[in-house]
DNA sequence: ATAAACCCTATTTTTTTTATAGGGTTTGTA
DNA sequence: TACAAACCCTATAAAAAAAATAGGGTTTAT
């Protein structure tokens, strides 16, 4: 499951895509419409404007913006950055990496094998649905 | 990613496939073959056996077996006895729903519409991928 | 009889997740 | 130019979940 840091990033991207034409929108905006902490919400629209989704601006009449088009904005992106991993098991993640401590050979191991298939396909339609299949629902 | 409990399931699993000729297998024989806490393992494999995919025999000699063909055990069962739900979001869980506090109309969120869909495409693999396939590997 | 092995429940420890705290900096507007 | 609204940053605490341990009980082949 994912966590909540990833939902919550999922609700503030769809809102910040639904006013998309209404300039810059407050965390306090998104943190009242979904009754998400402020604090909380702000940390996570903090990470993804260091990955380079979001823009933000200071001052009286800023706050966040989309600056990517939804269809550039794919599941997998917005997990990996805040949950991690996609891949089942450690030993078998691209970005993750970690050798299986119980595993004496990773290339024997049928279960490393399987999960290799099983990251590439679920890869597949993690980055295929986007944030415009969001928004377009 | 998956639980190191699912982890050393899938593990004892498919010791328990290799040896499925030699009769019942200890404990004993897959924590020390895995490097598994003994105690740890016994837990996993009760509740593997509560599911009816291993059989036991107790005393002297006993130990554990497989008690269905490796093609019938999906990496779906296995995940969701031992880890839970394979939907990404609680609301879209088909064994293990649960709204979303955030949401405040299932019926026209985007999000829940995608998940609904990646939920079905994510079951198409894992339910396909079963024991068999690690053990051919 | 006895030792080997499964069976069962509860508790503790550790790790991760979730949330909070407390300030600092920037900037539009009156 | 004061001020309030809003983003920015780091650290810490609280809660929940995962991982591991503990301590016995029961069954059964030899």
């Amino acid at each position: 499951m994912l966590s909540k840091k990833t939902k919550y990033a999922l609700h503030a991207l769809t809102y910040l895509g639904k006013h998309r034409d209404e300039g810059a929108v407050t965390i306090h905006d998104i943190s009242e419409e979904h009754g998400i902490s402020h604090k909380f919400l702000e940390n996570i629209l903090l990470e993804l404007k260091k990955a380079a989704m979001l823009g933000s601006k200071k001052g009286k009449g800023g706050g966040y913006y989309l600056i990517k088009e939804p269809s550039e904005i794919p599941l997998s992106k917005v997990i990996r950055l805040l949950d991690g991993p996609i891949a089942l098991l450690p030993c078998v993640s691209l970005n993750y990496y970690e050798p299986c401590a119980e595993c004496k050979d990773e290339a024997s191991c049928g279960i490393n094998k399987v999960m290799i298939q099983v990251r590439d396909e679920t890869l597949k339609i993690l980055e295929n649905k986007t944030l415009e299949d969001i928004l377009k629902e």
